[in-house]
Formats: C-alpha cells, structure tokens, sequence
DNA sequence: AAACAGGCCTAAA
DNA sequence: TTTAGGCCTGTT
C-alpha cells in the first residue's frame, strides 16, 4: 500500500534490536542539506556512521536516526505505523519535488536561480511541529545556529521528557534525548527560567508566546486555516517577538505552507546581488519556500567555496 | 577587542 | 511611516 508517488518500497527489519523502516526512493532527496539548510536545530550528524549519510534527532517525542544510501532512506528506531502516520510527511517524502520544481522553472527563469535549483537539488521542507517552530523562531532572532542549538538543547532538557535511548548508541544517541517542551511547560517554568537557560532578551518573548499557545488565542489549526499568507503573518506578529521574518519562517517550516518567502540578511543579499530592483520573491508563487531555500543554500555554499 | 549573529522592540522624528 | 539604538550571549 504505497501511497507516494516517489515512494517505491518501504519494508521493515530489526538490526541489533533497532527497528527501522527501508524505504527506496525515486528522486534525489539530500540529507545533509535538508538538516544543514537552518530549518531545524535538533538533528545532528552521526559521526563515523557507516551510511553515505545519518543523522540523529529528536521530532514529535520521539528519537530516531534518519540515514541515506544512493536511492535508499533508512529510518531507525521508529516502526511502520509511525512511518506513515508521522515520518513520511515530516520527512516530505510524500512530496514531489519535481513537480514543485518545474512550478517554480514557469515562474522564474532567471540563470542565477536555474543554478541555484541545480545545485540546491535534494533539499526538502520538513513539515515540523507548529509550537517548536514558534518557539525555535524567536529563539534564532539575532543569533548563531550554534548557540540556537545550545538553547534549544537546554530547554529540551530542563523541560522536555526524557526519551529512552537504548540501543541507539551506534546511531549517535550517547546521551540522554529529551522532547521538545510544550508550551504549557515552558509557560509553568516561567521568564526567570528560561533566561537562566541562557536564552537572554528572548524569554519574555517565548513567554508570551506560550501564554498565547495555552490560552489558545494563538491556534495552530486556525492559523492553518488562514488561506492568505499576509493574514497569516499578521496574526503570528501578535506575539511579542514574533515579526515578519520569524513568522514568515514559523509559517513555512510548521505550518503546512510553502508560499512564505523568509527574508533575512542572507536572502537581501541575494535579492540585490542577482536580481533586478522591481523584482518581488512573490512572483515565485506558490512555492516561494522551496525557492527561498535553493537560494539561500546557493549563497551560502558559494561563501564556503571562496574560502 | 569589537563586531557580529538568518530580528525585533521601543522611542523619537 | 520610517529610522536609530539597544539587546543576552558566545565566538572570532
């Protein structure tokens, strides 16, 4: 019963006591920049991993370890049912990719993005939780990917529940995983809390917004229902801390939506550098997302290269 | 050591 | 309506 069209077979095994779930795949589908392309802060590469690729994370409560093999995805630690209930749509396997890309090709036929699709090739938009996206999007405003991860780590730990790792060792669990903490933990721990946890200026901000979460005047199955993505927007800013980037990735990365065009000091950058002054990223339409982060990984591995 | 990091808030024109 | 300054912390 394989309802994804780039899904071709999934079966399941067991390898020193680890459940996993095989997939094979049609497509390009690249690990490494999906976790690397600043999206999500809870997955981290396995080191000395036998695979071509693996990383281990924490999502939806549960640890697993994703790993990749020319056209195969190896799930570990996870089983058939959570598979397709959870890990398919997390993970975007349920997307077609080539088909988003030749949506975005009608659109915009600029050499600089043809070049930025090639080589963003394999990058996916994971579908994460609503509140860890809020959450972790205030957490990124004017900071480092590492130090966002540290906060995030602290938070989980102090807040989270703790997540049985055994056995998951050779998949890079040595320590200890714990959950993403809930709104309504983070709003009990309270501001002091949180700023204990190093998190600065931002705990008033995380504050409101889990006392909004609770109260439900901030509702996730409502702002997905919100069809216009201003509208959307608008109503995430309603939280202090939250302002037109950090919804705008809150939307794209938690809430089902691929139109948001995140715009931060990276992709300013790149608007002036390739494209002309009247250009507007909404002329990408629909899947502005996915174009938004072609170009910001383009630009960046560009960076890398110079050095 | 001073500046910067995938911003946002607030005060002041 | 737009603009400058400040902000927690860690790293370079």
């Amino acid at each position: 019963m394989v309802t994804a069209a780039n899904v071709k077979s999934v079966i399941t095994g067991s390898e020193e006591n680890i459940p996993f779930v095989k997939i094979k795949y049609s497509g390009s589908y690249d690990l490494s920049k999906t976790f690397d392309c600043g999206q999500c802060f809870r997955w981290e590469r396995v080191p000395d991993s036998p695979h071509e690729a693996e990383f281990v994370g924490v999502a939806f409560e549960k640890l697993l370890s994703v790993a990749s093999d020319g056209n195969t995805i190896t799930i570990y630690n996870t089983t058939l049912e959570d598979f397709w209930h959870i890990w398919l749509h997390y993970f975007a396997l349920d997307e077609d990719y080539d088909a988003i890309d030749s949506e975005l090709l009608s659109k915009c036929n600029e050499k600089v993005f043809r070049d930025a699709m090639m080589c963003g090739k394999g990058i996916r938009i994971l579908h994460q939780d609503p509140w860890e996206a809020v959450c972790s999007f205030i957490i990124s405003q004017n900071n480092n990917i590492p130090r966002i991860k540290k906060i995030i780590n602290a938070m989980s730990k102090n807040l989270g529940k703790r997540i049985d790792c055994s056995g998951m060792e050779k998949h890079g669990a040595s320590e200890d995983a714990y959950s993403f903490p809930t709104a309504g933990s983070i709003f009990a721990a309270g501001e002091k809390y949180l700023y204990d946890l190093k998190t600065g200026f931002r705990a008033r901000y995380i504050i409101d917004a889990a006392s909004k979460w609770e109260s439900g005047e901030l509702d996730p199955e409502y702002i997905k229902s919100i069809p216009e993505l201003n509208s959307a927007t608008e109503y995430l800013c309603k939280v202090k801390g939250i302002g037109k980037k950090v919804a705008s990735c809150a939307l794209l990365f938690g809430f089902e939506r691929y139109d948001p065009f995140p715009i931060d000091v990276w992709m300013k950058r790149v608007l002036q550098k390739y494209f002309d002054k009247d250009f507007s990223p909404l002329s990408f339409g629909k899947y502005a997302g996915v174009a938004q982060q072609y170009l910001f990984d383009y630009e960046r591995n560009l960076g890398n290269e110079a050095k």
